[in-house]
DNA sequence: ACCCAGCTATC
DNA sequence: GATAGC
DNA sequence: GGGT
C-alpha cells in the first residue's frame, strides 16, 4: 500500500540489472484490464488467493526479485539462439543483457513474474462482487486489442507510425539488440524504423515477456476469475503479436473508412475547432455530455477521423492522462472536465494518440519504442501536479494503469512509460509548447529542427508569465530603472522619463546600489535576438529529440523522499488521509468556527482529542507566560558568554508566527521604517516590493536589535543586499536611495495615497501634467477621475488616518445593533486588524454570517443591513456593492463615520459568507495578509488549495502554479481543522501579524 | 532560471 | 484583460 | 527583492 515504504524498500534508487530486469517481467504482462477505478483501493484479501498466487506475491518483494533473478539466468540459454539470428555480434553481449527480459522466457521465470503480477492484480482487483470482476475481465480482454484499433483509426495523421508496427510486426526487429541502449523518448519512429533491419519479431522482443508469462500463468492458475488471464491465455497461444495489431489495422481503416463518408456534410471542424469549441461549452455541459474521459477521447478520435490534424509531431506518443480526480479516489473517477479538453485537445491536435485507462500499455522497458510494438505502448503517462513526495500518491496512479501498487516502484514505472507531471504538457524546452493558445505548428519543433520558427518562440513564454500586463508593467518600470538603452525611450519618451532617468541612478548597467541585476534572459533579449539566432541555427544535428529525461517529473518526488525519509512521507500522507476521514465523517457537535478562538488563548472548549488537548495546553503556556521565544527561535551562547538568539532557519511566516509585541516598537523598528519605504518606492515591482516588505517584517520580528551584516543575515527574508543596505541604515540612519528620490516619485506616491488610484492611475495623471491633488480636484475631467477615486481625493487625509481601536469597536457595535434588529441570528464580526487586537486600524472588516441550521440564511439581509446603517448615517458613501444582493457570498466597501460632529471618514469593509465558509474566511479577513500568503502558499505545496472559501486537496496545478481544477473541499469546522491539517501551530488572531 | 496567494469588483 | 483592492 |  504504501507506496514511499515501498520505495525505501526497494531501494528506489536501484538501477541494477536484476532490477530492471525484474521490471521488465512485471511490465511484459499485458495490462491487465480490469479497470482500475473500478478496484481501486478495494481490501485485498490475500487469502482468497490460491497457494500458487500467493506464492511469490506474498514473499517479500526482495525475496521474490531473487527468485525471479535466479529465474532469469535459466531463460538466458533459450534466448540466445535468437539474438544470435537477429544481432551482430559486437551487439551480441548488450544484446543478451537486454534480450533476457524481454526474450520469451522459458517457463519458470515467466511463471514468477505472472504469479506475482497476478497476484498484484489480486490485491488490486479483489472487487467485493464478482460481476465487477467479470466485467472488468471483460473490459480488459477487449481493451488490449481493441483499444489500438479504436484507436488507430483517428491517427490517420501518423502514417508512419502504423506502417513502421505492421513492418516490425512482420518482420521482427533487432532493433533492441543493436542500440545499446533504447531511447528513453519515443524517438520519431521513421527514422530508425526504416533503417532497421528485420530482426526479432515482435514475439521475440516486445512480446517476449508476454507471451512467457501470459502461458505460463494461464495455464498454471486454473484461476477461472480473472478474465484478463483467460484472455491473456489465448493471446499468447495465438502468438499475441498477430492480434493486436491486426485489429487495430483492420478496425481503423474501417472505422475511418466509414464515418467519413457519412459525416461528411458541411465542414468538418478541425480537432482545434472541436476542442475549443466544446471548451467553451463551460463544465457543466462538458461534463454532461460526455461524462467520462473516454467518451470525450472517442469524440474527439471521430473528429480527427474526419479531419486528420495536420501536425504529426505528437503522432508517436500515446498519452495517457492520469486525472487528479482518479487518484482523488471514489468521488468522480474517469470525470471529464474542462480541463482535460483543453489537455486532450491540444494533445490530440498535434497528432498524439490519448489512451483511455482501459487501454494503458506499458512497453518492455528493455525493449525500445521502435520496437515492433511501439504502436500499442503507452509512451506517456501524465499523473496530476502534486506536492513532490506528500501527496504524489503512487499507488493510485499505478492502480489506475491497471498495476499493482505493491509491487512496482515509482522508477520501475518510470523505466517503462514516461510518467510526467502535468506540466510537461507545458515543458516548452523539453518537448513541444503546450499553451492555451496553440501557435503555428512550427513553433512546435525544437530550436535546431530546420522547420523551427524562431520568431513566435518568445511570446508564448511571456504569457506564461502570470498576468501579462503586469509583466509589461514590471518590464517597463524595470526598464526604466535599469536599461538606458532602448526600450525606455521607446515606451515613454515623455518630459517624465526625462526628468526620471536624468535623476535615477540606474540610468547605466552598473548597478551602483548593489541591486540585483535582472535576469540573464532579459537583458540579451535587450541586447539583441540576434545571437540567439544563431544559436538556435547552429544547433543542428538530430532533428528527432524530442529529448525527454524518463521520469523528469518525478525527480521532486525522488528528492523529497529522499531527503526526509519514506518513513516520514508516509506518516505524512497517513495523517493527511486520517485527517480527511475524521473530518469528513465525524458528526462533530454544533461548534461554532469562533468558539473557543476569539476569546481568550487560554479558554479551553473542548476538543475532540486528548493530543489536541494536550497542545493546546503546551500553546497556552507558550502564549500565556508572555511568549518568551517564538517557535523555533532558539537561545544560545556566545563564545563571550554573552546570551543571544537565533531564528528559526526558514520556514513559512505562518509556522514562525509573530514574536514580537505589537503594541511596543521592536528594536529594529527605524530599520524596518526605512525598509518600508524602500518598499513603497519599488511599488511598480511586485516582487521587489515584496522582497523589502518582507525583510522589513523579518526585521520586526526579531526580538534582538540587529548591529551587522552577519546578524541581519540570518533572517530569513533578508539576502545580501538587503543586509548591506541594513547596515547602512545602521550607520547613516537611512539609505541613499530614499534621499535620492525624484520629484516625480514622490508626486508618484503622493496620488497613489488617494483610494482607488494606484500606480498606473497615479502615472496617467502625471503625465496628464497633474502635479498636486488639487491639481485633481480642479478639474477631475481632464484626468478621468471617477467616484471612488473623487472620494478618496475629497477624504484623503481622513483615510490616511489610522482608526483608533475605541472608535473601531464604536462603529462595530452600531452595525451589531443594527444586525440584531433585522434576525436576531445573523453574526456580525469586527475582523481584520482588529480582531488581531491591534491598537488602531486601517480600517473597518466586518463580517456578516449566519447559521442556517434553522433553516435561514442572511440572504438579503446584507442588504437590510446596509440600508440601516445609511439611515443612520453610519454609512455615507458607497465605493463598492456586490451586483447580487442577495449573494451569500459578496463584499461592500463604503466610506462611514460615527454620527457625530467632527469624527473622520473611514473606509468600511462588509463581507457576507457562507456560513460553512466561515472558517476559511475567518483566515483569510483576520489576516494579515503576510499570513495569509505564507499560509496559503505552505498549503499550495501541500497539495492543497487554500482561499477565503475553504481548503481544497487534490488540486492540479499547471507549469506556473495555475490551477487546473479545483479539487475537493474538506469538511473543515473550524479554523484550527484547517491550521491543522496544514501542520501549522494554531495560533490565535494576535500572533498573525506577520508585517 | 524560476517562483513568489488567491480572490472580488469595476471599467 | 487591466487595475485596484481585500 | 529573497529563496531554491
Ligand atoms: O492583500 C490582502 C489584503 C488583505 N487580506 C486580508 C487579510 C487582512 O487582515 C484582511 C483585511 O484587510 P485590510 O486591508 O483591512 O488589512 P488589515 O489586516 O485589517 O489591516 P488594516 O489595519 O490596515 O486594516 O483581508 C488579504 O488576504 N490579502
Ligand atoms: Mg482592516
Amino acid at each position: 500500500m504504501n507506496t514511499a515504504a515501498n520505495l525505501r524498500a526497494r531501494g528506489y534508487n536501484d538501477e541494477d540489472e536484476g532490477n530492471r530486469a525484474f521490471v521488465d517481467s512485471l511490465f511484459s504482462l499485458e495490462r491487465r484490464m480490469r479497470h482500475p477505478l473500478e478496484t481501486m483501493g478495494e481490501g485485498s484479501s490475500d487469502e482468497e488467493l490460491s497457494e500458487d498466487e500467493q506464492g511469490p506475491y506474498l514473499l517479500p518483494m526482495d525475496e521474490a526479485r531473487k527468485r525471479h533473478f535466479a529465474n532469469k539466468k535459466q531463460e538466458q540459454q533459450p534466448t540466445a539462439p535468437q539474438k544470435a539470428t537477429t544481432s551482430q555480434q559486437g551487439a551480441a553481449a548488450t544484446a543478451s543483457q537486454r534480450t533476457q527480459g524481454i526474450a520469451p522466457a522459458p517457463a519458470p521465470a515467466p511463471m514468477e513474474g505472472v504469479q506475482e503480477l497476478r497476484g498484484a492484480q489480486k490485491g488490486i482487483s479483489k472487487a467485493p462482487n464478482p460481476t465487477k470482476k467479470t466485467t472488468n475481465g471483460s473490459v480488459a480482454r477487449v481493451a488490449p486489442v481493441k483499444k489500438v484499433s479504436s484507436r488507430a483509426p483517428p491517427l490517420p495523421p501518423s502514417p508512419s507510425a502504423p506502417p513502421v508496427a505492421a513492418t516490425s510486426r512482420l518482420e521482427p526487429l533487432p532493433r533492441t539488440l543493436h542500440v545499446p541502449k533504447p531511447p528513453p523518448f519515443p524517438r520519431t519512429l521513421h527514422s530508425t524504423s526504416a533503417a532497421l533491419p528485420a530482426g526479432n519479431t515482435r514475439t521475440s522482443v516486445g512480446r517476449s515477456s508476454r507471451p512467457s508469462k501470459r502461458p505460463a500463468s494461464s495455464i498454471e492458475d486454473s484461476d477461472s476469475e480473472d478474465v484478463e488471464i483467460i484472455e491473456q491465455v489465448s493471446s499468447p497461444p495465438k502468438k499475441i503479436p498477430a492480434p493486436l495489431p491486426s485489429t487495430s489495422k483492420k478496425a481503423s481503416p474501417k472505422k475511418s473508412a466509414a464515418p467519413s463518408p457519412k459525416k461528411k456534410r458541411g465542414k468538418v471542424p478541425t480537432v482545434k475547432e472541436a476542442w475549443t469549441k466544446d471548451d467553451k461549452m463551460g463544465a457543466k455541459a462538458i461534463q454532461e455530455k460526455w461524462q467520462t474521459l473516454a467518451n470525450y477521447i472517442d469524440h474527439l478520435n471521430e473528429v480527427a477521423d474526419e479531419n486528420p490534424p495536420k501536425s504529426k509531431i505528437l503522432s508517436k506518443f500515446r498519452i495517457l492522462i492520469v486525472h487528479p480526480d482518479i487518484t482523488n479516489g471514489e468521488s468522480s473517477p474517469n470525470r471529464i472536465d474542462a480541463y482535460l479538453v483543453r489537455r486532450i485537445g491540444q494533445l490530440m491536435e498535434l497528432g498524439a494518440r490519448l489512451v483511455k485507462p482501459q487501454e494503458f500499455v506499458a512497453r518492455s522497458p528493455s525493449s525500445s519504442f521502435t520496437d515492433g510494438d511501439a504502436n500499442e505502448w503507452t509512451t506517456h503517462v501524465i499523473v496530476p501536479e502534486i506536492h513532490p513526495g506528500l501527496r504524489i500518491r503512487f499507488e493510485k496512479v499505478l492502480g489506475c494503469l491497471g498495476l499493482d501498487p505493491q509491487g512496482i516502484t515509482v522508477e520501475q514505472l518510470g523505466d517503462a512509460v514516461h510518467v510526467v507531471r502535468e506540466k510537461w504538457a507545458w515543458d516548452y524546452e523539453a518537448a513541444v509548447k503546450f499553451k492555451t493558445d496553440l501557435p503555428d505548428e512550427a513553433d512546435y519543433y525544437l530550436p535546431d529542427d530546420p522547420r523551427h520558427k524562431p520568431t513566435a518562440s518568445t511570446s508564448p513564454r511571456k504569457k506564461n508569465k502570470g498576468k501579462t500586463a503586469k509583466g509589461k508593467g514590471k518590464g517597463k518600470a524595470k526598464a526604466g530603472e535599469y536599461d538606458t538603452s532602448d526600450s525606455s525611450g521607446a515606451e515613454d519618451g515623455e518630459d517624465k522619463e526625462a526628468e526620471r532617468a536624468s535623476i535615477s541612478p540606474f540610468g547605466t548597467q552598473d548597478y551602483p546600489l548593489g541591486e540585483k541585476p535582472p535576469p540573464r534572459q532579459l537583458l540579451e533579449r535587450l541586447a539583441g535576438e540576434d545571437k540567439a539566432k544563431k544559436q538556435r541555427a547552429d544547433g543542428s544535428a538530430s532533428s528527432d529529440h524530442l529529448a525527454v529525461e524518463p521520469m523528469a517529473g518525478l525527480h521532486k518526488e525522488f528528492a523529497y523522499i529522499k531527503k526526509h525519509g519514506a518513513d516520514q512521507v508516509d506518516r505524512e500522507l497517513k495523517f493527511a488521509d486520517q485527517e480527511h476521514d475524521r473530518l469528513n465523517s465525524e458528526a462533530r457537535g454544533e461548534l461554532h468556527p469562533l468558539d473557543g478562538e476569539d476569546t481568550t488563548i487560554l479558554d479551553e472548549r473542548s476538543d475532540d482529542n486528548e493530543t489536541e488537548e494536550e497542545e493546546e495546553e503546551e500553546e497556552r503556556k507558550r502564549y500565556a507566560s508572555k511568549r518568551v521565544l517564538p517557535d523555533g527561535w532558539r537561545e544560545f551562547v556566545t563564545n563571550k558568554g554573552k546570551k543571544k538568539f537565533r531564528p528559526p532557519p526558514k520556514g513559512y511566516a505562518c509556522d514562525r508566527g509573530s514574536s514580537t509585541d505589537p503594541s511596543k516598537p521592536g528594536p529594529n523598528e527605524s530599520i524596518a521604517r526605512v525598509l518600508d519605504q524602500l518598499s513603497i518606492i519599488n511599488k511598480g515591482d511586485e516582487w521587489r516590493e515584496r522582497g523589502y516588505s518582507k525583510a522589513a517584517a523579518a526585521l520586526r520580528n526579531c526580538p534582538y536589535p540587529v548591529t551587522t551584516h552577519s546578524e541581519a543575515r540570518e533572517l530569513y527574508g533578508i539576502g545580501e543586499r538587503i543586509a548591506s543596505k541594513i547596515v547602512e541604515v545602521i550607520q547613516t540612519g537611512t539609505h541613499r536611495r530614499l534621499s535620492m528620490s525624484t520629484n516625480y516619485e514622490k508626486i508618484i506616491s503622493v496620488f497613489s495615497n488617494i483610494y482607488g488610484v494606484g500606480r498606473s492611475l497615479a502615472e496617467i495623471f502625471y503625465d496628464k501634467g497633474a502635479r498636486t491633488l488639487h491639481d485633481l480636484k480642479a478639474k477631475p475631467e481632464l484626468y478621468n477621475v471617477r467616484e471612488p477615486q473623487m472620494l478618496g481625493l475629497k477624504y484623503y487625509d481622513d483615510l490616511l488616518q489610522r482608526i483608533p481601536r475605541d472608535e473601531v469597536t464604536r462603529l462595530f457595535e452600531y452595525a451589531r445593533a443594527a444586525a440584531a434588529k433585522i434576525d436576531p441570528k445573523l453574526e456580525v464580526h469586527c475582523m481584520g486588524s482588529y480582531r488581531r487586537g491591534a491598537m488602531s486600524c486601517g480600517d473597518i472588516d466586518l463580517l456578516v454570517t449566519r447559521d442556517p441550521s434553522d433553516g435561514k440564511d442572511h440572504t438579503g439581509m446584507i442588504a437590510q443591513l446596509w440600508d440601516m446603517l445609511k439611515e443612520e448615517k453610519i454609512i455615507a458613501h458607497e465605493l463598492t456593492s456586490s451586483d447580487d444582493w442577495n449573494a451569500l457570498d459578496a463584499k461592500y466597501n463604503a466610506l462611514c463615520s460615527l454620527p457625530q460632529p467632527g469624527s473622520l471618514m473611514r473606509r468600511l469593509d462588509i463581507l457576507g459568507v457562507p456560513f460553512d465558509e466561515l472558517p476559511a474566511c475567518l483566515i483569510y479577513f483576520t489576516g494579515d495578509d503576510h499570513f495569509n500568503r505564507s499560509m496559503r502558499l505552505k498549503a499550495r505545496h501541500l497539495g492543497y488549495r487554500l482561499n477565503q472559501r475553504g481548503l481544497y486537496k487534490d488540486v492540479t496545478r499547471g507549469r506556473d502554479g495555475t490551477k487546473l481544477t479545483e479539487g475537493s473541499k474538506v469538511l473543515c469546522k473550524t479554523e484550527k481543522d484547517i491550521f491543522k491539517l496544514l501542520s501549522v501551530p494554531w495560533r490565535p488572531p494576535e500572533q498573525r501579524r506577520c508585517s
